[in-house]
DNA sequence: GTAATAAGTTAGAGTAATCTAACAAAATTT
DNA sequence: AAATTTTGTTAGATTACTCTAACTTATTAC
């Protein structure tokens, strides 16, 4: 059994590999607010037992257990944010502070529970993937919205940042996953992105923000 | 704010206090396994904190503050058993564990909201009041079973050892809150007693089942 | 390719929560 | 009332997790 500290290494460990590739020291430290000896010293602990390979001055790396471990606790945080959005009707700016402290749960009934309700999703309410079972996640391949072509018709399939205050200006936009949305034109000098969708004719929307919206082509 | 030791050492002061009236330092550390000098050290602790009257070799008393902070501890841990048993679909036997952890959960955004879903329960599954927001609780005054003579009829409405074991037993004689149950006859010798209710005609119920079973006369 | 900067480690200390051993006070038994 | 038992406290050690200060290794800039 992993403490709940143990618990948050892993997952930021997790977290960082999916988002940049290879994981740092000085990474971890700044993404938990914890100081870079302290990271080193409990990277020597998880590597003891066997869920880091850890080697001075080397990357950091998940081990298969780790990624496994890891890979659960994601799965009880993402679960549970759904659950949060769909059957407890709090808005998706919400519920990250709430599943951040639900993850570390232990009770697989709960979980399991949580899991028929729903329905067995496969994403949570940002579009991230819920990893398995096994902790296994597949990430599907998302074109950013920045990177689209005037002309074209995509889905807002997820949203990379998921911080309280951005997806509070989604909902000033009133826009929400599986929305459908027109690239009418794109800024040279600033790469904002003028769109419509729903009810809004023209919005513009700046480079920051395209680059954190996720779609799909139809 | 205070540890999530520091909320145990709290709640079963609170409840023990409930139970039994007073509370000295060795039911304490009998209820929560930890050892007497520990429990000393913590009550000390709490005693700056204002949330414990403590005097050495004295009993142990929760101030108003502490009462109030561990009043607030089992409101959480009450409406989160009763979600889960309405709202989640998990047995009475099941929830105990469960609620042990969320009640720690530091939101009062998702308690609200459970509360609301609920439509502001006054008690939990096990028939034990809901403290109200000011962590403020009254215990309603029920008889328990083995007091009640043949021929009354009563309504099950509370049970006091909540116990996984105790309740699966339950379970096994289709035993529920809100039940009828009429009193057939009484053992002289070891005080059991016959009852009938639901599909049961005659129920035998050892005396130490009908002490943990509260019930209201009609 | 050396100097400067960034990243990482070692050593030593602090805090919260726990323990055991030894002692002291209070309650109970005889 | 003295002896015994139960209850409670003090002192000192331990573990998990954190920190700062000082040092080392690796990377980047010039």
């Amino acid at each position: 059994m992993n403490s709940l500290t143990e618990e948050n290494y892993l997952k930021a460990l997790f977290n960082i590999a999916n988002e940049t590739g290879e994981v740092n020291v000085a990474e971890l430290s700044k993404r938990l607010e914890i100081k870079m000896p302290t990271v080193t010293s409990m990277m020597k602990k998880l590597s003891e037992k066997k869920l880091v390979h850890y080697e001075s001055y080397k990357p950091l790396q998940l081990t298969d257990k780790g990624k496994k471990e890891a890979g659960l606790i994601i799965r009880k945080h993402r679960l549970t944010e759904m659950f949060l959005v769909d059957k407890m009707k709090l808005g998706w700016e919400d519920v990250h502070d709430i599943a951040e402290q639900i993850e570390h749960i232990q009770s697989p009934v709960f979980f399991e529970k949580m899991d028929e309700l729903l329905g067995y999703p496969k994403v949570d309410p940002h579009g991230s993937p819920i990893p398995d079972k096994n902790g296994k996640v597949v990430w599907k391949e998302y074109n950013k919205l920045s990177d689209c072509k005037v002309g074209e018709t995509v889905k807002l399939a997820a949203v990379i940042n998921t911080s309280s205050g951005f997806l509070k200006f989604l909902n000033t936009r009133e826009m929400r996953l599986g929305l459908k949305i027109k690239i009418k034109s794109i800024e040279e000098f600033d790469k904002s992105i003028t769109v419509s969708y729903g009810k809004h004719q023209a919005e513009a929307l700046s480079n920051i923000v395209c680059e954190r919206l996720l779609v799909e082509k139809e």
